[in-house]
RNA sequence: GGGAGCAUAGCUCAGCUGGGAGAGCAUCUGCCUUACAAGCAGAGGGUCAUAGGUUCGAGCCCUAUUGUUCCCACCA
């Protein structure tokens, strides 16, 4: 017995069910087969301290879409899920909760402190997890990672002393990004620039000879506590005198010599610059090359340090004023001016980063972006859209070494040891270590690992590296990685050179670059606006099929979208359309009706029309998502589901279903024929409902999601049959349109008659011109002499409808004439190109071919609208 | 300063290697046709940012311009 469905789709009812009935029957589960090819996708893995936001709604969408289809096209698919630790902004999450609790994280010590994480990560881990789950993801849930699991930290320690015993892992001290409120170093990337509006104050530096001041200006006039030098350009005309000479430091009195240098641009400003190399990354390269002093002003958390008791304990800004107004007071502000600059901020909580040298592990990239640069240009890992490369290209050719030693507990600490004794400093994998030239216990480096560092691994750590495991030599490289352009820098070109470095292959062919989800006025979603919409919410209210199958459609890849309700309505509205397709053809099978799978034999001329176009959708669908063309893919199946198969496909099968016997039996194998066919390929966008209307149309035991996804199949090809059917559909919306045009009815049926010279063809329209063109009789004739009727002019039929209480004579031929100049200027724009010398010679033979053939039915129906004028001005 | 994206119907966006401009929403007109009013049948609406160029043919390719968004960059 089938069920009976609900009127309306109701997802909260289906896919908690679905869901778990999928799990219950292992679908998700990917285990090596050496049948089959496999396709592996790994996850970006959410952080555990997030929420589920649309851009995770995105990604894992098109993951999942993507996995599905090649599942079900007979890959052994692979979605392998996890979690990151996402070192600081977890950090920063605890120390502040702990602050709520009124407690640091240096009164409890390390060990407490990372208990408090650990337990963190149990409560909050897996929500996300959950999350993931209620948008359909289809992960293999047993091979669920995490960051910090021991797999994952075995391949860290692999890796860090891999690339230290090659040399590609140093420790020195640099000038690093340094973010006073998470208080710890940053990479590179990890620093957002932003405009922010500040000042030029322009201040004059005594020269120690009395001789008079040098003007200079600065925007961070509070760093002047640790300049060392000024600078001038060598070859400024106007300081050639007094490089070499000294100044008076202002506030300080420290002597500081006036020193030359290329950096310094003859044209900005006064010429001269202040050199602080504790505080400024350029400053701090112009005192290496000039053996200059490097005075450190500030603490981790950005106060003065004590060494200068009127400004000590004040954080920078305030320090900022307070040497303004001393300067000024001392007279040494010469003038302030308005002036915009870039201020590097921390990605994870917004503060202005300091500069600050310290000692940091570094990796050395230039070696390792060489070979990721080349996998890209070698066509090894392609990316889609290929203009993603530039950024890819851009960051490699022009990184620096990336600072991979954190100041924070949560993460992988560092696999160095040192002696307090003897200052012996050891790389090692092994957990604790004695000295090898003294034999005390060695103490481990505090810091930890950038979180980047790991997930860098994540594609060969999760699948058992640095082990030789069955999983890796079968998975990996993994296939498609999709995530947004935004990590780039972060997360694909580090696993590019890990993956190179570690396996020698690049971890992916390709990468699969989407944009951002805005919201519906183009802004990016964020806490602060308070715009970002929750996708849970979505789902709640419309559903994940719905959700998904709006963040399928209506953008291209790499594209930016936005987020509206009126278009997921839509796409609900979608679904409750293929549900009540379904449930049409559930309410009308008989009892004993048995699907077969298979076509019936004696198919009609629209039975054929219809599997002819699902046989083509079929072969665009696997085209389209083999290029990554998800939503051209998705408008497809839109189309066919809804115009072809709903408005025209069914209607016609109304009047076969009426009618009863063999052709209704017929058409009700088709009509279940096709629509498992739509919902196997409508599966990947739409995973739940496709699996709810499968377990109650087909019934068979076994999911839908383990179905095989439809291929091109040439036995479906019924060209002719198209083409002809294609006629009888073209007379009924021209029939339909008239009458619209004039206001009739629907209700208000006539009689049909249709002069043509397919006799054999309309003869089998018949049932369809009385059912959908409101046609009482239809007559088929060569020839037809109607009076006072309507004229619907088609390029193979003339078609009157006797409605004569409202046929105008005179409209009627208005209209035709209109008809026959709008025909006109088809034939004189075919002919005119066939015409032309160039266009034959040059254009494609099947093009020239077409463009004929549509002449000729242009042609065709000029000559009818022509006998029809004629017939009418005879009145 | 460098690089990239975008500019197509009132709105949001598609438009694959060049071959007579499309969808959804909105608008207008008819319909409760026994799957669906979250629906059905129709209609209107576009100098494809601008100016050149290549081509038999340009929304698509080339050049320049304008507007807009983003990324990168040490002008203190």
């Amino acid at each position: 017995m089938r069920k009976e469905l609900s009127k309306l789709y109701e997802p909260k009812e289906v896919e908690d069910k679905i869901y778990a009935y999928w799990l219950k029957n292992d679908c998700f589960k990917a285990v090596p087969d050496s049948k089959k090819k496999p396709y592996t996708i790994v996850i970006p893995p959410p952080n555990i301290t997030g929420q589920l936001h649309m851009g995770h709604a995105l990604d894992n969408t098109l993951q999942d879409i993507l996995i599905r289809y090649k599942r079900m096209s007979g890959y052994c698919a692979l979605w392998l899920p996890g979690t990151d630790h996402a070192a600081i902004a977890t950090e920063a999450k605890i120390v502040a909760k702990m602050r709520e609790e009124g407690i640091t994280k240096e009164e409890i010590g390390r060990e407490a402190f990372l208990e408090r994480a650990w337990k963190w990560k149990e409560q909050y881990g897996g929500r996300i997890i959950e999350q993931l789950k209620k948008l359909g993801s289809s992960c293999d849930w047993s091979r669920e990672r995490f960051t910090m699991d021991e797999g994952c930290s075995k391949a860290v320690k692999e890796a860090f002393v891999n690339y230290y015993n090659k040399g590609l892992i140093y420790r020195g001290e640099r000038i690093i990004n340094w973010c006073p409120k998470c208080k710890t170093s940053l990479s590179d990337a990890e620093v957002e620039y932003q405009d922010q509006a500040g000042h030029f104050w322009h201040l004059r530096y005594p020269l120690s000879d009395g001789s008079g001041y040098v003007e200079l200006a600065t925007t961070r006039p509070e760093t002047l506590l640790g300049d060392t030098a000024i600078a001038v350009n060598p070859n400024d005309e106007r300081y050639k005198d007094i490089v070499g000479k000294t100044v008076i430091l202002p506030l300080v009195g420290r002597e500081i010599p006036v020193i030359a240098d290329d950096y310094v641009e003859v044209d900005f400003g006064t010429g001269v610059v202040k050199i602080t190399p504790a505080h400024d990354p350029n400053d701090f390269e112009v005192g290496k090359r000039h053996n200059l002093p490097i005075i450190n002003v500030m603490t981790d958390d950005a106060k003065i340090v004590d060494d200068y008791p009127k400004y000590a304990g004040m954080d920078r800004y305030e320090a900022r004023k307070a040497i303004v107004a001393d300067l000024e007071a001392e007279g040494f502000l010469v003038r302030v001016e308005e002036h915009d600059h870039n201020v590097g901020t921390c990605y994870r909580c917004g503060t202005t980063v300091e500069p600050k040298v310290s000692t940091q592990w570094f990796v050395k990239m230039e070696p390792l972006a060489k070979p990721a640069i080349e996998a890209v240009k070698s066509g090894e890992t392609r990316f889609v859209p290929e203009r993603f490369e530039k950024t890819y290209f851009h960051w490699l050719e022009n990184i620096r070494d990336w600072c991979i030693s954190r100041q924070i507990w949560w993460g992988h600490q560092i696999p160095a040891f040192y002696c307090d004794d003897c200052g012996e400093m050891v790389v090692s994998k092994e957990n604790s270590v004695t000295c090898p030239k003294c034999g005390k216990p060695m103490r481990q480096d505090p810091d930890t690992l950038d979180t980047w560092f790991s997930s860098a691994l994540w594609p060969f750590s999760t699948l058992g590296w640095p082990d030789k495991t069955e999983d890796f030599d079968y998975f990996y490289p993994t296939n498609t990685l999709v995530t947004g352009y935004d990590i780039i820098p972060f997360w694909v070109m580090r696993m590019m050179f890990s993956g190179i470095e570690y396996t020698g292959k690049a971890p992916f062919d390709t990468v699969f670059i989407h944009g951002l989800v805005r919201d519906s006025q183009g802004r990016k979603m964020s806490k602060s606006l308070g715009n970002g919409i929750d996708p849970l919410e979505v789902i709640d209210r419309y559903g994940a099929d719905a959700l998904r199958f709006m963040l399928a459609t209506g953008n291209s890849p790499g594209n930016d979208m936005r987020y509206s309700d009126d278009k997921v309505k839509a796409s609900r509205n979608f679904a409750n359309k293929l549900w009540n397709a379904s449930r049409f053809i559930m309410m009308n099978l008989p009892e004993d009706f048995e699907i077969t799978g298979k076509l019936p034999e004696n198919l009609n001329i629209e039975d054929k029309w219809v599997v002819s176009k699902f046989n083509t959708l079929a072969k665009e669908v696997n085209e389209n998502l083999d290029k990554f063309e998800l939503g051209v893919a998705v408008a497809k199946l839109y189309d066919f589901i809804w115009d072809v198969y709903c408005d025209w496909y069914i209607e016609l099968t109304k009047p076969r279903i009426a009618a009863g016997g063999e052709t209704a039996l017929t058409a009700q194998h088709v009509l279940v024929w096709v629509m498992q066919g739509m919902l196997k390929l409508l599966h990947p966008f739409m995973p739940f409902i496709t699996e709810e209307i499968w377990q109650a149309l087909v019934n068979s035991g076994k999911p839908l999601m383990l179905e095989k996804f439809p291929t091109f199949d040439e036995s479906l090809r019924f060209t002719s049959e198209e083409a002809d059917f294609e006629k009888i559909i073209t007379a009924i919306k021209a029939i339909r349109n008239r009458r619209a045009e004039m206001n009739v009815a629907p209700s208000v049926k006539a009689t049909v008659h249709i002069e043509t010279a397919e006799k054999e063809v309309f003869e089998k329209g018949v049932m369809f011109f009385e059912r959908l063109a409101s046609a009482s009789e239809v007559e088929i004739a060569d020839k037809v002499n109607v009076d006072d009727a309507l004229t619907v002019v088609t390029d193979c039929a003339r078609i009157f409808i006797p409605l004569s209480e409202i046929v105008d004579t005179k409209k009627e031929l208005e209209r035709l004439a209109k008809e026959k100049a709008s025909v006109q200027k088809d034939i004189d724009f075919l002919s005119g190109k066939l015409n032309n010398q160039g266009f034959v010679s040059k254009a494609p033979a099947q093009l020239i071919e077409t463009e004929k053939a549509k002449l000729a039915k242009a042609l065709e129906k000029m000559s009818k609208i022509d006998e029809s004028i004629a017939a009418f001005s005879k009145k």
